[in-house]
RNA sequence: GCUCAGAUGGUGGAACUGGUAGACACGCAGGACUUAAAAUCCUGUUCCCGUAAACGGAGUGCGGGUUCGAUUCCCGCUCUGAGUACCA
């Protein structure tokens, strides 16, 4: 028979589903090997072309782990909180569970008929109460911990309390809230037990803080700052405030060190390492402080620096303290707590003016004028501690509030913000090392000896570092510091379809709900909107107390349940833990993990951060969760076009133009849908059908056809450039899919979907087929010894395959399949010694024709999946003879044959004599012969 | 601006540590089969000159360099994509 893929991948696909092919087993003899794909958002548009991209990749390589005999977790499962189906449900009123429910079901369908070997066994999905029962525990561990940097872990927040009942707050080094309060043990013991609540609140890995938020009236929600474009929210564009509300956040900058150092641990794209390094942006400089200058001061006092140790101070951060020397002014954000006290009477017009100015510019025009220089002096002054300096001291919007301490000391000389300030405000400019070129503009160089510089002059950058700091440090005006860029994450959302926190109110207090009440479920409610008084959505839900007490009204995030969710596919059915220690002490990490790049700084940073803390608890073994990852390229739309004829008055007609012929005409141009165009060239039929009024279009044809006109944008359903997996399957089969995917390109580039190619590899498919078959379609294959070149072409695709899969190469493999058919069919091999061989090795790409293939074989059903992957040998490729490229000053010429064992002198000989070369050197003797043996021969003249 | 990735035929791409550039596939052209079409099969296909062919020249974004030899290494630039943004 010829091959009918639609029955042979219903059949095998419904093998897989009863005989549960592809369950992990928790206890194994096998080294484990876990697979792990990112889990999607079942969104109400289903599957398009580019989803299963990675999924393809990551099942290819489970399943060719299989053969190489490990026992392979590769689980699947949906990340099933998120917007979408809330704002169909404020929408409709259909409770998001329904529709999320729905939505599952089309994934899975497609999922299904991809034929992926997934572990369905051990789905999850993180909206289901049983998985985010767990959730909220891992909340509660954080709620009940905090980080001791001395251990350099997080711990029990009862050994904090017990630690503050023996000795106070003294010898805690904590992460912890900027005020906290010093007590002694007894003043502890004294406090009431609200006040301890409060202060313990300020320690903890999860804790309430006062924040500005990105608040969408319209949406009820809070948005984070990647889902805000231009003071609009992404979605709906609708407008957003800045707010100021209490809000839940996780403590992850005490894990930013550890966040950093582990990226050098792990095999992961070196540009998503880069991404996560610069959001946590860790710098490492100094605070200096900076006297304030008071008319008290005698000019003794300024030149003594033992004197400059008042209270009254402006804390700077610095990356560069050896350029300390050159200070000449010091600029306070205008939100500065300072900047009231500093301003004086004849500048208070000048400063309030440029506050007033300041608040009114939105974060995008303070983008957008970064090159216009602005600001405002105070008219107070301070100190240098370095040397005595008096400075005038400025705000502008430049120095951001949230970022170190608020406050910078200018170094016009080493940073251009502070050169153009001071240009502008005729400020001092010091050059403060020897070869310094500041005519035009700072230069920050550390190369060179310093100058201007008091006690660091003449040393070099390191040395001045470090004896400034010294320095500091010895007279308390200073001292190192680390400083990051990352905040701590918001955690919560005004919104209804995510986890309840754990939580109840009592005095205004949080506490924990007890954990036999776990899950706490999500309750009902009439409408998914926030109520009328501005609370969210929760606050419908009647009678939702805990013994009385109200419950936390926001939800968990969306990257709570993602942050975790690896170790519950080790273990997806127990009740008593969020997996068990024999199931995590067995599976550990995952070895392989693919998804989008999109995730860099959300998803795979938070992930991180609560394993490490999952590790500070004891509950998993290893720091790092994601021990390789591969990013997969976005698949990009490739939308075709028409071009309507547009007439004198500027207005489109019922007549389009071919592609090839529209710069004679006034047109414009008009998405048309990409699955009625095939090569770039319009279906006319369907066109017409396409819409109702192109139902009597009139065309202008280049021989007889309608060219579109191409370009690439993003696929969505707008643009009329989205394919859909299942349309694919239904005309060349599931096999002919995964194949084409892979045969696109590297996994990693992004690239165009276009579907023009796919012909080719569902022709390979069947080529491969035929060598099974007679001429008649019969199964027909033969017992005979293979021959040389046959076992030639089996062992060099053995060898490849091997190769491609390890460094994730799966286009090259494509392609070297279609040469191992091409020469097999060439050599009319059909011998089944051969054939399995290449079966096995197809499988992992192919499965649906391998295992029938396997089948008709004589091979038992279901066992090809763990069947060995064939052994290479290499001495099938051993060739004796090498035709050699002969090429004259580098430019091949022409090849000759000659034995792979003559060594270097006996080829130069072979190759002078030979007649053809004599040609081409035309008499003359070389000037130098290179031979590399077994690659090829270059002839200088 | 900064960081990262990339640029190879009409198209997707291959060439793994410097060693025959363009594998494999699409498309296109020509041919076979057919009453015809589809399907299938065969041949050709980097560009230029040479009117089929041999042969010659150019050629991996641009300009240099190292080398017997560079798509590959080094220096400078252009363009494209992604991330990030007054981070002190």
């Amino acid at each position: 028979m010829d091959y009918q893929f639609k029955d042979i991948e219903k059949k095998w696909q419904k093998f897989w589903a009863e005989h549960q092919t592809f369950k992990a087993e928790d206890k194994s003899i096998k080294p484990k090997y876990y697979v792990l794909d990112m889990f999607p958002y079942p969104s109400g548009a289903g599957l398009h072309v580019g989803h299963p991209l990675g999924y393809i990749a990551s099942d290819i390589f489970a399943r060719y782990k299989r053969l190489k005999g490990f026992n392979v977790l590769h689980p699947m499962g949906y990340d099933s909180f998120g917007l979408p189906a809330e704002q169909y449900a404020i929408q409709t009123g259909q409770h998001p569970a329904i529709t999320t429910e729905a939505n599952i079901a089309t994934y899975r369908r497609q999922l299904d008929q991809i034929g992926f070997s997934f572990d369905w066994s051990r789905e999850v999905r993180t909206s289901s109460p049983d998985y985010y029962k767990w959730t909220q525990w891992i909340f509660m561990q954080l709620f009940n911990s905090w980080y001791n940097k001395d251990a350099d872990k997080a711990e029990s927040i009862a050994k904090l309390a017990e630690h503050f009942e023996q000795n106070g707050s003294a010898g805690i080094n904590a992460v912890c809230d900027d005020e906290i309060l010093s007590f002694t043990a007894d003043e502890w013991k004294a406090f009431d037990n609200n006040s301890q609540q409060a202060e313990l609140l300020k320690y903890r890995l999860t804790y309430l803080r006062e924040s500005t938020v990105n608040w969408c009236a319209a949406l009820g929600t809070v948005l984070a700052n990647d889902e805000v474009k231009d003071g609009f929210s992404e979605r709906g564009g609708y407008p957003v405030e800045q707010k100021k509300m209490m809000q839940w956040s996780m403590r992850i900058t005490a894990y930013a060190d550890r966040l950093l150092k582990g990226l050098d641990t792990i095999d992961w794209p070196e540009p998503l390492k880069e991404m996560q390094r610069n959001w946590i942006g860790k710098s490492v400089g100094a605070l200096v402080k900076f006297t304030i200058y008071d008319l008290r001061f005698t000019n003794d006092d300024l030149t003594n620096l033992q004197s400059l140790t008042s209270n009254h101070y402006i804390e700077v951060f610095t990356t560069r303290a050896d350029t300390i020397f050159g200070t000449t002014f010091l600029v306070l954000a205008p939100e500065h707590e300072l900047v009231a006290s500093l301003t004086t009477a004849e500048q208070q017009g000048d400063i309030d003016a440029y506050i007033a100015q300041a608040k009114k510019k939105s974060e995008l025009e303070r983008m957008a004028d970064a090159k216009t220089v602005s600001g405002a002096f105070t008219g107070s002054y301070a100190v240098n501690p370095v040397n005595g300096e008096k400075i005038q001291i400025w705000i502008a919007d430049y120095v951001l509030a949230g970022y170190g301490t608020g406050a910078v000391m200018a170094v016009p000389s080493g940073d251009q913000r502070d050169y153009l300030f001071a240009k502008h405000y005729n400020l001092p400019i010091i050059p403060i090392i020897d070869i310094q070129n500041i005519e035009t503009e700072a230069d920050p160089t550390k190369d060179g000896r310093y100058i201007n510089s008091g006690f660091i002059n003449g040393l070099t950058y390191k040395e001045a570092t470090a004896a400034v700091i010294a320095k500091l440090e010895e007279t308390g005006a200073g001292k190192a510091k680390v400083n990051f860029r990352m905040r701590d994450a918001i955690f919560g959302r005004q919104r209804y379809w995510g986890e309840p926190v754990p939580v109840y109110f009592k005095d205004d207090l949080p506490h924990l709900i007890e954990e036999k009440d776990l899950p706490l479920v999500l309750p009902e409610v009439d409408k998914y909107l926030p109520t009328e008084s501005g609370e969210p959505p929760l606050a419908r839900a009647a009678g939702w107390t805990y013994n009385g007490q109200e419950y936390e009204l926001s939800t968990m995030p969306g990257w709570a349940g993602s942050s975790w969710y690896w170790y519950r596919y080790m273990d997806a059915h127990n009740d008593k833990e969020f997996a068990s220690k024999q199931a995590i002490e067995y599976w550990k990490d995952v070895d392989l993990y693919i998804g989008g790049s999109e995730h860099a700084t959300g998803h795979l940073l938070y992930s991180r951060f609560w394993n490490k803390f999952l590790k500070d608890m004891n509950l998993v073994v290893e720091e790092e969760p994601f021990k390789k990852l591969i990013n997969q390229g976005m698949i990009q739309g490739r939308s075709n076009f028409v071009y309507r004829l547009v007439d004198e008055l500027g207005r489109g007609t019922n007549t389009f133009i071919s592609y090839g012929l529209i710069k004679q005409y006034r047109t414009s141009p008009i998405h048309v849908d990409v699955n009625i165009v095939d090569n770039d060239i319009l279906n006319l039929d369907k066109f017409k059908k396409f819409r109702p009024d192109y139902a009597d279009a009139d065309f202008i044809l280049e021989n007889g056809k309608y060219h579109c006109g191409h370009e690439v944008e993003k696929m969505s359903k707008s643009k009329f450039n989205v394919v859909n997996p299942d349309d694919l399957i239904a005309r060349y089969g599931a096999d002919t899919l995964r194949m084409y995917e892979m045969f696109l390109g590297p996994l990693e580039q992004s690239k165009p979907w276009n579907t023009n190619g796919i012909e080719g590899v569902f022709k390979f498919l069947r080529k491969f087929w035929r060598l099974f078959h007679n001429e008649a379609w019969e199964f027909s294959v033969s017992d005979d010894a293979p021959t040389k070149a046959e076992l030639k072409s089996l062992h060099k695709i053995i060898h490849k395959v091997e190769e491609d899969v390890e460094r994730f190469s799966f286009n090259t493999s494509v392609s070297s399949f279609m040469i191992a058919v091409n020469e097999l069919t060439d050599l009319k091999c059909n011998k089944k010694a051969i054939l399995q061989e290449l079966v096995i090795i197809l499988s992992p790409y192919a499965p649906h024709i391998c295992e029938e293939l396997w089948v008709l074989l004589g091979n038992e059903a279901g066992t090809l999946s763990y069947t060995p992957y064939p052994k290479f040998n290499p001495a099938y490729l051993v060739e004796d003879e090498f035709a050699y490229p002969i090429s004259i000053n580098g430019k091949t010429k022409l090849n000759l044959n000659m034995s792979l064992s003559l060594e270097a002198d006996a080829i130069e000989a072979f190759v002078k004599d030979s007649a053809d070369v004599q040609k081409y050197l035309d008499g003359k003797t070389p000037k130098k012969v290179i031979v590399v043996k077994g690659r090829i021969v270059n002839i200088v003249i």
